[in-house]
DNA sequence: GTTTTGCAAATTGTCAACAATATGTTTTTG
DNA sequence: CAAAAACATATTGTTGACAATTTGCAAAAC
């Protein structure tokens, strides 16, 4: 009976408007568009999307349950602020889940796979050398995505996004400079080597180091920008806010 | 139409409809009200609670997100079925977070809390003599729950309740016997002496090992039960599939 | 001048009606 | 008799309307 399924189909048959709504609401929020803290009008968020409340609530429910939004009832729902005292639990729960990783690939990855997650640290070597913030970012996230991935535990890859995902809404944090991309590059070699090298126990140590120097980063940051906010000596000294989360590491 | 409204949701108009539909819902599957791969019915179970389909269908929204049920465009909501391979992915993930939970409870539990533990231990062991097989697993989930509560993560800990909730939706599991209850009393054992004796390794290991057991017994659970389908001697031989869903270890 | 009270607008919560889709049954056709 | 088509029924998807609540603002009270 049902064969195949072309892939197109399948597509239409699972996305429902209520999914649809919920996928374009949480990009505009990773996306910075809704920073977090601000407000999400249901009416608003409906007729730009050209539907009606009813499918804008049920998407809002969902986003609740992801961690993304809060609702609060008869006010309505607002994007998450993740507090610092949150982010560094996560920190905490990516080291002991990368660990996990890290044992996993040094036994588990393919010569296919290790040449591929070579080829990204060396794409991020390129950005550090360019001094691409930006790029170095965006490549380190996918780095370790990837590696989540290779180890082959689904739950366990669905769970990391989602934390990734709630950490994007954590606005305490900065591009890396060039001196910290490079501590972080050097660790991220120190990673696919132990990897390369079959090394579970030293893989581990890496990952959980690695996550681990990402959280003391982000402490330290904070501290910084506490001190420069109780005693400002630039006019133009606060935080605007406008900046986009970033994930060091 | 409004027939009989339910008690908890006449009383309780302060917290919003759709959140008290949620948590009865979700109790209503958990409990093994409604089996997986069962069908939830929106129009009867607005019916029973006493509202209208909107906030059923808000509540089905985020027991999907939670993982607790699937949604079929058009065709409607089912209890989600665990297969074995996302149970044995849930364990390496538990494995993964509680050898974290270990390694720090042993360095930050303080005697009231090691008391506790200790305690529960001893309630288990109660239970063992008992031959009491279901409050020996009662007892054991609320074991291993309040060690990662006490680990002081919120984060861990959310994630971990989710994982759990979701493990029960696996079917093909049973309640220990005698043997295996003396064995997994005496890991407890071997776990509240590592914490206690503040080596953060051997709480790991501890931690990690016994899950890990949890998990390959699982695996011979099945494997026993698959034989014996597939070369059935008693004639009412088959699993009967309303037995509840039980997590050993 | 400050606080309190009352009103008006905006927004969320809930519902019932209608449209679209799937499912099961009967009828038709070969 | 088997397969296919047409129909009837049940269920989900979506919408707009109405009710309840919050919020901002202005008038009144002290």
């Amino acid at each position: 009976m049902t064969a195949a399924l072309h892939p197109t189909i399948a597509l239409l048959q699972s996305s429902s408007l209520t999914s649809v709504v919920q996928q374009e609401i949480e990009r505009a929020i990773l996306e910075g568009q809704y920073p977090p803290g601000s407000k999400l009008n249901e009416a608003m968020l409906a007729e730009k999307l050209g539907v009606s409340r009813g499918p804008v609530r049920e998407a809002f429910r969902m986003l609740d349950e992801a961690g993304l939004v809060r609702t609060e009832k008869n006010r309505g729902v607002f994007v998450r602020d993740i507090p610092m005292s949150e982010a560094l639990e996560i920190f905490d729960l990516r080291a002991a889940m990368d660990e996990w990783v890290g044992k996993r690939l040094a036994t588990s990855i393919t010569d296919t796979q290790l040449k591929e997650i070579k080829a990204m640290v060396a794409e991020m070597e390129k950005a550090v050398k360019a001094q691409d913030a930006r790029q170095y970012h965006v490549l380190n996230l996918k780095f370790h995505d990837r590696m989540v991935e290779m180890s082959g535990n689904r739950k366990l890859t669905d769970t990391y996004r989602k934390l990734i995902k709630e950490l994007s809404l954590f606005r305490r944090q900065n591009l890396a400079d060039s001196a910290l991309m490079r501590t972080f590059l050097n660790e991220h070699k120190q990673i696919v080597k132990a990897i390369g090298s079959g090394d579970a126990h030293a893989a581990a140590s890496a990952m959980y180091d690695h996550v681990m120097q990402s959280r003391q980063r982000t402490i330290d940051n904070d501290r910084r920008q506490q001190a420069q906010v109780q005693a400002p000596i630039s006019a133009s000294g606060g935080q605007a806010g406008n900046d986009r989360a970033e994930t060091p590491g």
